[in-house]
DNA sequence: AAAAAAC
């Protein structure tokens, strides 16, 4: 079903090779202040990208690598301008010593999804089941928030960008990125309350990658430095999977655009990540703990950084990254706040986290959407009353009758949660002693093979992943048909998490959880969110709920139902002399506005936000 | 209590 956006792109081989993309276009050079616009006339309206800040023109005269003297200097501009559509260079951090080597030398991200799931169709990658949001509510506040937008072609995003979206076989925008996209081009810093799986990478990669793209060319040059590394951009994330899926997510969006994303963790020979840096970088990927090791060997800087993105900042508060990451925000030489654009994502919103929002955002608008596990309507959510001592016994029975009713395996992949380290070893062991092919991830296990096993898992070679919670958040695996909470979690946005791997890309999915009395503080929590969704509350699931206290285990900071967190600023302890500064009335965009669908019109009162 | 994360 084509929209709007995908009927005005020009038609493009899915699989578009470098050269001829690249010859496609070439011959339209589209000039600097020329860039960045759309075609048709009526889309005038769009937000103009920000430009940096920090930024002055005076180094205008400086256009291209001209300082190193290179030869091929007068071919990368040439390739610039019709790379992509539009300034395809990059920052000035892109080193690639000219078009030819930089160019030729990337690799088709998108040539991996074929790599890796050959077992599956390629008809929807995205992992995200865009119907299943249609329901979801979106709350925005702060001051003068820019309106969302129905579809991508409403962004202007550049045609390279566009191409890449369409080769990712974006449709439309999930809520998350109707909302953040223009508020982030706006140049706004932005406090995103929104749930792995809502589309919030591509909703924080686009408005930097075009605006690295829109601005590669002006402003200060980073210091000749050798051996360090100046990136524009930066994303931080809890887990090494995670900024490993960040990378390659990103790769693809900045594919051909000139932008070079490098990722670093940890667990990995570090000499490698050293070398990627070295050949320039513009957005950097990261774990807190690799990055801090960087910055003290002087390997990287962060005095360039214009767009901080972190992700999943209450996991990793969780985790107990605060000190490491107000060192790299704060006491490195990171530009301080309304200089840098920001832009935190948090599943929640407790006290810990707007901290943060205060010390790290300048006037920032607040967007929450609501909870996962608020519409999953394609999960079916079940609870089993099982005792520790039959619990493997009991998940042998759930697989033989997968197996029996004929799911694939290699189509219908299980995800086991369990408890402990030790307890993901044990289980993987015995589930292949009794011939199920599982493999297993945890943090004991070495990188390498972290992530040999989620490859496996994804591939359908090893359809069983035993896992504990470092796969519960933020990773995207389709086609996971079966989350199994073999041990239940302690707080219950765990489940949320760990239940939202699966009912994904427009596939139904299957949660079961077996629940005993070492979990009883989760009986009211539970209950309660599975009546929500609509699911069949076992009798005697709501006897433990009732005999559980009161308050216990419900979810703290006083965020409302629906949402992960709400809006602080608003709340009346701060109202004092802020009418004019919420009280606009453009401030909630309909609670549950987005109930409208894509192609029809937003809320009546978006379009004032602009006036 | 356990999980995650730098060498």
């Amino acid at each position: 079903m084509p929209t709007s956006w995908s009927d005005s792109m020009e038609k493009a081989p899915a699989n578009g090779g470098i050269g001829a993309t690249s010859r496609a276009s070439r011959s339209t050079y589209v000039p600097p202040h020329l860039r960045n616009r759309p075609s048709s006339a009526e889309t005038s309206a769009a937000p103009v990208p920000h430009a940096g800040p920090a930024l002055g023109n005076d180094m205008q005269g400086h256009v291209g690598p001209a300082v190193g003297g290179s030869h091929s200097v007068g071919h990368r501009r040439d390739r610039s301008g019709g790379g992509g559509g539009r300034g395809g260079g990059g920052g000035w951090n892109n080193r690639s010593g000219g078009w030819d080597r930089g160019r030729e030398r990337e690799a088709n991200p998108f040539q991996d999804d074929v790599d890796t799931e050959p077992a599956f169709g390629v008809q929807e990658n995205t992992g995200i089941n865009f119907d299943a949001y249609e329901d979801i509510p979106v709350e925005t506040s702060g001051k003068n928030v820019p309106p969302p937008v129905n579809t991508f072609a409403e962004i202007d995003l550049g045609e390279a960008l566009n191409l890449n979206i369409r080769r990712c076989k974006y449709v439309k925008p999930t809520p998350v990125q109707r909302h953040a996209i223009p508020i982030s081009l706006a140049g706004r810093d932005l406090m995103a309350c929104a749930q792995t799986g809502s589309g919030k990478t591509a909703a924080f990669c686009f408005p930097i990658i075009s605006g690295i793209m829109t601005n590669s060319q002006s402003g200060p040059r980073p210091p000749r430095m050798p051996r360090m590394a100046f990136p524009v951009a930066l994303i931080l994330s809890p887990t090494r999977e995670l900024s490993i899926q960040i990378h390659e997510e990103a790769r693809k969006f900045a594919y051909q655009t000139g932008v070079r994303v490098v990722v670093a963790y940890g667990g990995a020979p570090i000499n490698l990540q050293l070398r990627e840096l070295e050949r320039g970088v513009d957005i950097l990927v990261a774990t807190p703990g690799r990055l801090v090791d960087l910055l003290e060997r002087a390997r990287v800087s962060l005095q360039m950084i214009k767009y901080l993105a972190l992700d999943e900042a209450d996991r990793m508060l969780d985790m107990g990254f605060e000190p490491q990451i107000r060192r790299i925000v704060q006491q490195m030489d990171m530009p301080p706040p309304g200089v840098r654009q920001t832009l935190l994502f948090s599943a929640t919103f407790p006290k810990e986290i707007q901290r943060l929002a205060a010390d790290f955002l300048s006037n920032y608008v607040f967007l929450a959407v609501g909870r996962v596990g608020s519409s999953t309507d394609l999960i079916v959510q079940r609870v089993e009353y099982v005792l520790e001592t039959d619990k493997r016994s009991h998940l042998m029975d759930l697989l033989h009758a997968q197996r029996a009713n004929g799911v694939q395996a290699k189509q219908a992949l299980t995800l086991v949660f369990v408890e402990t380290k030790k307890g993901a070893d044990s289980l993987e062991n015995w589930l292949c002693i009794n011939g199920f092919p599982a493999t297993s991830i945890h943090g004991d296990r070495t990188q390498q093979e972290r992530e040999y096993a989620l490859r496996s898992f994804k591939s359908g070679k090893t359809p069983i992943l035993v896992a504990t919670d470092v796969a519960a958040r933020g990773l995207d695996i389709p086609h996971v048909a079966h989350v199994v909470n073999f041990d239940l979690p302690n707080d219950i946005d765990d489940y949320v998490h760990r239940i939202g791997r699966t009912g994904r890309a427009g596939k139904s999915g299957l949660a079961t959880a077996f629940f005993n009395e070492n979990n009883s503080s989760l009986a009211r929590p539970l209950a309660d969110l599975m009546q929500e969704a609509n699911q069949e509350v076992p009798a005697w699931l709501s006897r433990f709920a009732a005999r559980s206290s009161y308050g216990r285990n419900r979810r703290g900071g006083g965020s409302g139902g629906r949402f992960g967190g709400r809006d602080f600023r608003r709340d009346s302890s701060n109202r004092g002399g802020g009418m004019d500064y919420y009280g606009s009335g453009n401030n909630v965009n309909g609670g549950y506005g987005a109930s409208g669908g894509y192609g029809g019109g937003y809320g009546p009162t978006v379009t004032s936000a602009w006036d």
